[in-house]
DNA sequence: CTGTTAGCGCATTCAA
DNA sequence: TTGAATGCGCTAACAG
């Protein structure tokens, strides 16, 4: 049906009185055809309005062009802004792109989702799912069996994964320290979910620099929470509870900072006289947020970027027949300081 | 060089000692094979991993089962979540994505984007870019021309195009006159950029609210952002300078609003007694600002996924030769009522 | 510089 | 219920 009326290089060539084969070179861009020929043609296939078959051309190629990317929702900013960063360097690399977003890290859907993309003989595949850590079992089994090259983004490394990552530990650790600069004297913590390497990461981030300052016994001061608003402000009042005597927290991201801010305004404590915050991702709207928010900026349409990029040199060496080996590549996040914690 | 190592048709048909063509016939789950026959062959097929060419079969049936979809880029919560929407509808009924970005619309980038869907053969075109209303000149001709048919997402309908919209203008109205049942006697707003449509249309219903309710001489009222928070911030600066009577403001989507709720705060007006506020979106953080903000909730993922079981509808339609005529689905959106508007 | 031949991997006839 | 032949639209390899 959809190949009804649909014009091929066969109607092309014949318009044009040539070969398919020197339209095929017409299409392709190839040096081998003489001037005119080759303007000839090209106005036969604007005339025709003819769009050569993506799927014909493949097939034959024996190459597919094509990305797999698997995406975790849109729903918080840094894996969605995460996946923009991909698409755009996909785009300029010439390469499509097929997506598919889960929600969670479910082997079923990963299943499908792996079957489609050999299907679709995609030559490499990004995991862009924040890494529920006790997944990574089954997945790497999964992933062994397939030759296609592939790539995490934000996964701890093992050194045997070709990963993109950003130093979720190191804004930990700026955040804390800038804290402790500010005076505070006891510091808290609300993290993710302890199954996401981002929050394990930025939770060690928090512990080197309470540690180097001299703390110990500071398992009081971590509370989980789950990314969201709410979390952030559940978790705060259940910090104080526990000791009364925090007078700052590191809010693993800036969502549950906006939460942790309301928390401390019903308590009536002021920020950041009486309480100091700091966030994570530096969102749009932390600047906005009230007071205006310090947070940790990551740059993840970049993450996303370096990973296409990188994944571009991969997939070269593998059609050389080489392989590259495993590495890590580190983006460095930046401590933006606005008045949530800065004591007048 | 992919192809080197791939299995194809014909080593499942071999090791499993029947024809490719009954191979076939398993893949596509067909009746007229024995059982027997069908175990043995899915056994092989298993057990050498074997997974079909999609571009064969595309290629073999004259179907691409794909839709292509050109949104706007993840900044902005409402059309980003569209994408959500889109993609898991998509996924359940059996199609593919392509997915193109675009950060305004932009003539050369456009056709670029066109001519790859065409050559991707996709059975369909959702346009999900909110809609700079200049541009339908063009992009109408475009379009035309395409055999494919197209849905397009939040655009104004002129009656001969199939649209899924959200009424924005009741949304406006709305959040409008829940502004004047509280009490408000004097209510501005800050618009999105002019040039799109979901801007117009609660500029629209806001005004009709306000029409209705007697007032006259309103253009002092209006300024219009470009849905960030600064714009927000400055826009409310600039509405009270020129009339310092406005008591309320509605702001057409929660970043502008955020912004809005700092400048009042640096005004020392308080909110909701001196000054009332409604946003538009019901993002996630909307509950958690200072004071939490009343609002008009879209439901976008609902949007995406109305548009696409639409276009499984033309799609069917169109291979059966048909045309369906053009008509737009309206989604209706909801006031979401709290502290920012409702006085003591 | 251009054309011919062959085949990419699969599904759709048609026979048996 | 199964198989053989043919073609989808394009490009690669080879000739000329």
């Amino acid at each position: 049906m959809l190949t009804k009326n649909k014009i091929t290089i066969k109607d092309v060539a014949r318009v044009a009185g040539v070969s398919t084969q020197t339209v095929s070179r017409v299409l392709n861009n190839r040096s081998d055809v003489s001037v005119e020929t080759r303007s000839r043609v090209q106005k036969v296939i604007s005339s025709l309005s003819y769009s050569p078959n993506v799927f014909a051309r493949n097939l034959s190629r024996g190459r597919s062009n094509t990305l797999g990317v698997i995406g975790y929702g849109l729903f918080f900013y840094g894996p969605s802004s995460v996946l923009t960063g991909i698409e755009s360097k996909a785009n300029e690399l010439g390469f499509s792109l097929t997506l598919s977003l889960i929600d969670r890290v479910e082997p079923s859907k990963v299943d499908r989702i792996v079957y489609d993309f050999l299907s679709r003989r995609v030559e490499g595949i990004i995991w862009a799912v924040p890494s529920d850590i006790t997944a990574f079992d089954w997945l790497a089994d999964k992933f062994a069996r397939v030759q296609t090259p592939l790539i995490y983004i934000n996964k701890g490394s093992n050194g045997s994964d070709h990963v993109t990552a950003l130093d979720n530990r190191l804004g930990g650790r700026l955040a804390t320290e800038h804290l402790l600069q500010q005076g505070y004297q006891r510091i808290g913590i609300i993290t993710g979910p302890s199954t996401w390497w981002e929050a394990q990461e930025r939770l060690n981030g928090w512990q080197e620099a309470i540690e180097a300052a001299g703390y110990s016994n500071i398992d009081s001061l971590i509370i989980e929470g789950d990314w969201n608003p709410p979390s952030g402000d559940v978790g705060l009042h259940a910090l104080l509870d526990r000791d009364p005597e925090i007078d700052a927290v590191f809010v693993s991201n800036d969502q549950m900072a906006l939460g942790a801010l309301q928390a401390a305004r019903s308590l009536g404590l002021n920020i950041p006289e009486k309480l100091g915050i700091v966030g994570f991702d530096d969102i749009p709207e932390a600047a906005y947020f009230y007071p205006p928010l310090t947070t940790v900026r990551q740059d993840t349409r970049k993450l996303g970027a370096i990973a296409v990029e990188r994944m571009n040199v991969l997939i070269e060496a593998h059609h050389e027949g080489e392989t590259l080996d495993p590495e890590t590549l580190w983006l460095e996040p930046r401590l933006i300081v606005r008045k949530s914690s800065v004591r007048k």
